[in-house]
DNA sequence: TTATTTTCTTGACATATGTCAAGCGCTCAA
DNA sequence: TTGAGCGCTTGACATATGTCAAGAAAATAA
């Protein structure tokens, strides 16, 4: 089993003998520290795969005054604009490698014609539409119940790792604080350990 | 044409001949004010399209100090814990009538039945889903980027009536303030004016 | 209607978080 | 190896927002 083929198989169950054929509908790109996969207003007409790397979303405030960072996505998920891949819109996000990253993407009409290979598709592409809405409502009640601390301890405690690989100013934007309390944050809880 | 059928084909563009059918899948149930829609911890196997009136979902933080309101529903909208209902799993959330409402609601079984009635079903759930989660990355955008005085400016242009309708400290946690950095926002834009 | 409860507003004050500016310490390219 | 940037930390201070408590207003019940 290749890697894509494995990382698929892990989001959604499909037979053994179908993960090839899907996996031969992806191309393999490569993205260098800097590189956009897509920058905000164009039409983003691709979901890519990161095997691995960090990629960021980001766009400006509405004043233009500061960049917020709307996600940082580590390898092994799935990337895109998807209002853009989906309706056609222009993309509301720039989305950056923050590494060089390895990705497999597919184009829009590559995508439509997974169930082809795989019929029940819709169903999973369902599943897994749920899935991404499910845990944006969680994270939105995490801004809605807990303090910049407390958002801090989640991130440290689901995904530690990426505390050393990316910018913390960054990820200071993702949790919604200034870098200087992400910092002061992290101190606090270095020290009470 | 019916109200569901009219609230429906705004949603997604089905034929007229199918409206019915489906439709007809849906049945009337009404909650009066105070009442649950699906209360937490349970498991919620229907998904209801609020006709008229308010529902809020909330849940206490992770505390137990306070509730906080996650969403505020208004007629013409869907209702679901939708993690429940496709996944099987506990709701999260309390779903509950914040003044009498009329819904129309559809089991689990029913829905998955759609299909045999509209066959592009799969693909009308999914642009559904979709537009969901694109709503839920800029209701996230918006907490990262803008003040409480901005995110209630927006809540007044987007929906103006709900301010007249709904307990205005349910609005002010789903905004993610307290009721009164609301109450104290409200008042400087109405001097403003 | 009147009584009772709930919700909203307001002031005084507390606190979390943001801003600004300086210094330090990496990293990376020459 | 050595600058030159960039990113992180820290202190001093500013500000947005939260908390508490009281009273006013509005909704609901009797």
């Amino acid at each position: 089993m290749t890697e894509l083929e494995n990382y698929i198989s892990g989001y959604f169950g499909i037979a053994q003998k179908d993960l090839a054929n899907l996996a031969s509908m992806f191309e393999e790109v490569s993205l260098t520290k800097g590189e956009y996969f897509v920058k905000k207003e164009q039409y983003s007409q691709t979901i890519g795969f990161l095997r691995n790397g960090f990629i960021r979303y980001y766009a400006s405030d509405q004043h233009g005054n500061k960049e917020v960072t709307q996600w940082i996505a580590s390898g092994g998920n799935f990337i895109a604009e998807i209002s853009s891949f989906t309706f056609k819109t222009a993309s509301r996000f720039n989305i950056q490698a923050l590494t060089d990253c390895q990705l497999y993407v597919i184009s829009n009409e590559r995508w439509n014609e997974i169930v082809n290979v795989i019929p029940r598709w819709p169903e999973l592409e369902k599943l897994f539409l749920t899935k991404c809405f499910v845990t944006m409502e969680n994270r939105i009640f995490a801004h809605l119940s807990m303090t910049a601390e407390e958002r801090y301890l989640e991130l440290f405690e689901t995904n530690p790792e990426i505390l050393n690989q990316v910018p913390l100013q960054h990820l200071a934007s993702m949790l919604g604080m200034s870098p200087e309390t992400f910092s002061r944050v992290r101190k606090k809880l270095m020290e009470a350990k």
